[in-house]
DNA sequence: CTGAAAGCGCTTACAG
DNA sequence: CTGAAAGCGCTTACAG
């Protein structure tokens, strides 16, 4: 990895190193002659800027920071896959880390970047991180960031989400439309906004359609897995035998609802709906396919760089920075795993 | 984002740039007094040591690349989750790169992380790809370089594959002791080593268990999904009535398999067994849960980046590199959908 | 024990 | 039209 510098270029040439920049940067004052001979030897010998020492020169990395919680996941790969694509069409590439929902991790990740002069950070907040310091220290060193999918009002700056309370009302609303009355919700942690979100969507539907909300019937899934989906919705149809629809924090957990309901004969939808959330490919593969929400992952990652970039660019200019929320569009995906309305 | 410098607390000081920078390395030759006065200016301001600068001066980044065919792919992200995390423990960030299977966008984000000055890289070959002048460039500039899953012979380098032709050896021969007879191949792209190693395992298997071996019975599949499932399985059927089992390149393609037998009132394996391949959650929650091939991806992604660490190390003590070849070991998972032995 | 100097590879204001 | 000098932030061999 000895690679050509301006240096021997210009040694090869007998000019000065400044005359070689100025030449392959195409300087008006470097003469035809000069500019050509450069610009064939630089082809030559296959020359490319030395990317780091354009970064220590401009200040900047062209690089961006990406935590999430957990890389195996649909709906983050995916956003992984919007973030990467968007960022590498504005010539940014990006550093990946996950925090594993720790708040310990996602602080020494955060750090990391910094250290390593990212010029922006993405960021999903981990489950487990409840109190915001180190956000705002990075404000405070004025590191633009993004925060997307799990948000925080608390903390100033630009996000992107999908509007969860919308998503979980129009979702319940369609197990109330098709006859259900006694719909059990198997919710993510209390500290998690987007499951807050999506709890308070159950909630509101439930009243404006005169329900009694009943929070016996909300058990909390803290793993979003197949497996805590079996183990709540027993418990649940355990405590209430009358339970007519489960509605899910996650894909996983609904299917894990639909293995325990297939493997005690009880039928879905006839006797018992299911509704998941994410719109994972799982969710349509099983049997019956699962109704849920499509979050758009793909556009979330692309929105969240658009942002970032969009902030990088204007503190460069020094101009006052606006912050932007993001509400991304979610559908409603009909399957199977609920009655026709 | 002005972060505190050297010069700064060298200013304040009112001492030298040299001094500050020995003090906080540690080196005897400074007075003690000195040490202590600098390191408690630096802990104030929160001094960091600019990483770009450090990068100019060691001729080294911490980071390396990563480039996939595909980011939302159960595999390949349990891949990026050992690489990343392997890295991590170890000091380096990870740059991750999507070719989507194309093999222009591959040699483009190669030479990206070539001009990034990556330390290193990690590469699944696109399925696209067949010619490797791309890859004996980066050899021929002494960029450490480890392939893994989507390898190529014809490349002299480190790399990590599991073996595929053992792997599909064993499962083709469960389905020949479980009593099938003639069994259908949904295969993987020709330009693709191990769809070709697969292949011809499964040739082997056949012939070495007194089957002729039918190239009719072998189906290509490109897109890897559950549609191209359910597409070929329908021709085959069509094509050969007695089919008794489907061996599939991968999980979706035998999810699709398993979803038109379904459809079509074909009991699984009563009639039709069904063998996927990867072990992706997808393969546990379909009915019945399809027997599989784990592939231990997060191993792949950590011995991947160990090797590659191992000769970046060696070639900075300008040390010869040896090249290595682990073959990790993957496991058969039986359910539902083969008959047991 | 301290610090000026050179260097990593580049850019650019300035002098000639 | 050309190039010496300064600078981005750090390290380290060398002189004092």
């Amino acid at each position: 990895m000895k690679e050509v510098t301006l240096k021997d270029i210009a040694k090869i040439l007998g000019i000065s190193v400044t005359t070689v920049s100025k030449a392959l940067k195409g300087y008006k004052d470097v003469s035809e002659e000069t500019r050509r001979s450069v610009m064939m030897l630089a082809e030559n010998l296959n020359y490319k800027p030395n990317a780091i020492a354009l970064n220590l020169k401009n200040q900047e990395t062209k690089t961006i920071g990406l935590v999430i919680p957990e890389i195996v996941h649909t709906f983050f790969s995916n956003v992984v896959k919007g973030v990467v694509s968007e960022a590498e069409e504005n010539g940014y590439l990006v550093i990946t880390l996950q925090s594993s929902e720790s708040n310990l991790i996602e602080k020494k990740q955060l750090e990391m970047l910094v250290d390593k002069r990212v010029d922006g950070i993405l960021l999903a907040i981990a489950d487990e991180t409840e109190t915001y310091e180190h956000l705002e220290n990075l404000l405070k060193k004025e590191m633009p960031l993004v925060l997307f999918d799990k948000v925080t009002p608390t903390v100033n700056c630009s996000k992107v989400t999908i509007d969860d309370r919308k998503a979980a009302y129009e979702a319940v609303k369609l197990l109330i439309d098709s006859g259900c009355k006694k719909i059990a919700h198997l919710r993510g942690p209390l500290g998690a906004p987007n499951a807050a979100d999506r709890h308070e969507g159950y909630v509101k539907v439930l009243e404006e359609n005169g329900i009694t909300y009943d929070p016996g019937l909300v058990y909390l899934c803290d793993g979003y897995s197949v497996e805590d989906g079996k183990k709540y919705a027993q418990k649940a149809l355990k405590e209430h035998t009358d339970i007519d629809a489960f509605f899910t924090i996650t894909d996983h957990v609904a299917t894990g609802v639909l293995l325990h309901l297939n493997r005690n004969g009880i039928k879905v939808p006839e006797q018992v709906s299911v509704v998941g959330f994410s719109n994972s490919p799982i969710s349509q593969v099983v049997i019956p396919g699962i109704t849920t929400t499509d979050q758009s992952a793909v556009q979330m990652g692309r929105e969240a760089v658009s942002l970032l970039l969009k902030e990088i660019a204007t503190r460069k200019e020094k101009k006052p920075v606006e912050y932007f929320h993001v509400q991304l569009p979610t559908k409603l995906i009909q399957r199977a795993s609920t009655k026709a309305v």
